[in-house]
DNA sequence: CGTGCATGTTACTTGCGGTAACACCAGTCT
DNA sequence: AGACTGGTGTTACCGCAAGTAACATGCACG
């Protein structure tokens, strides 16, 4: 029969990509986002022309290496989302994957978000175009099917629930860059202010004294 | 003297300096992000070096163009925000006006925050490296301080004001991309599904029935 | 007049993404 | 056996963009 070779035949192919882009994430790793295709072959022992086979195009090999750490961020956010508990722990529960996740391999993330931070004049980054924003973009829509299917929100709620998933989303992401960048609190003090702010203490907080609140 | 002299010239250069970021901006606008600076010193009339001799590289000229735009987002936003109302009226018109900014110039907007969108096979883009984030940081920044001066946060109110100024500023440009590519509702209403959000719906609202609450 | 000095040019280097053309090395068909 | 096929690998190249000399020009000052 020919569908057992062509399963071998895959399977080999499937391996190579896989050690390809282990090669390619050692290397994006390394030398940060403005990695060239030329290191990633290198790193991986072969030459270019490879790559493209197997990717297409830079940003094919970029798009397939960006789908396993989403994959994975996204499978650990699941998990505290879905964590036995009331809804502001789960909330803080998931809030802390998420910086956790930042926190502990901030090259990754800095890879995710910011693909051509750190380059020198002479660089061309990472032509990342518009893979930049599909993790932001999926964990907006996970968190809004959660939302969806979990609270009521009354008529609308399925388009309210999508704004905040997005929203919360991007709440998220931006205090969790400027955090990564500055570190002006633990984590836990981070996760706790974010939660408040959730919970309406922007709206109940009073005015301060000598002028009109915000 | 030689002062008034300087201060001629040094007018002049400030002139030819604004218009060079003139052309860049009508190039950048139509050709997108990814306008080389041959185009960007075509569209001035005159040759690459000149441009380099300005901006340093093609970070300083992105950074240049860039603070321009910032500015003056930054100024209709810090309007917003001092209008006489009541708060929530104050967050609903700071969220309207930077919605209706992105809405009215798209293309502005993308090229401040995604700069390498659109971007052919063979094209490398504005390589923006680490210029992608100010935005969002000065705007973060700033409503943190806006915060910070104008509500009574009780102890370590400083360092909450600040998260909740990037993760509110991040909130707004999530959902504002998200909507912005989408459409799925007016800008009423997303203005209004934010502010709800920022007022504590999320954790007013019930659970549906059948399951845990989110 | 020559001496600065900013402004402008052409022509170049370097380095990247991407591709064409060719070489090798399994197994397969006749 | 010997031609055929399909995958893996190579070298050598193209096109293009960033950035950089090195040289030319116009204009104020002594």
């Amino acid at each position: 029969m020919d569908t057992t070779q062509r399963t071998d035949q895959q399977r080999s192919a499937d391996r190579r990509r896989r050690e390809l882009l282990e090669a390619a994430d050692r290397v994006v790793l390394r030398d940060g986002p403005q990695a060239s295709m030329n290191a990633i072959a290198a790193e991986a022992g072969i030459t270019k022309p490879i790559l493209y086979r197997h990717f297409g195009d830079k940003g094919g090999l970029y798009a397939a290496l960006a789908k396993r750490h989403t994959d994975a961020l996204l499978d650990s956010l699941r998990a505290a989302l879905d964590a036995p508990a009331d809804r502001r722990e789960r909330v803080e529960a998931t809030l802390d994957t998420y910086l956790a996740a930042i926190e502990a391999r901030p090259q990754v993330y800095r890879f995710l978000m910011h693909p051509a931070e750190g380059s020198q004049p002479g660089d061309q980054g990472f032509d990342v175009g518009k893979h930049s924003a599909p993790l932001l973009r999926r964990m907006g829509e996970e968190l809004a099917q959660v939302i969806e299917e979990r609270l009521d929100l009354g008529p609308g709620g399925q388009q309210l629930a999508r704004v905040w998933g997005h929203g919360i989303v991007g709440m998220m992401h931006a205090a969790g860059d400027w955090w990564l960048g500055e570190r002006p609190c633990s984590r836990a003090e981070l996760v706790r202010s974010l939660a408040d702010l959730l919970w309406g203490r922007l709206a109940a907080a009073g005015d301060k004294i000598g002028g009109p609140g915000f």
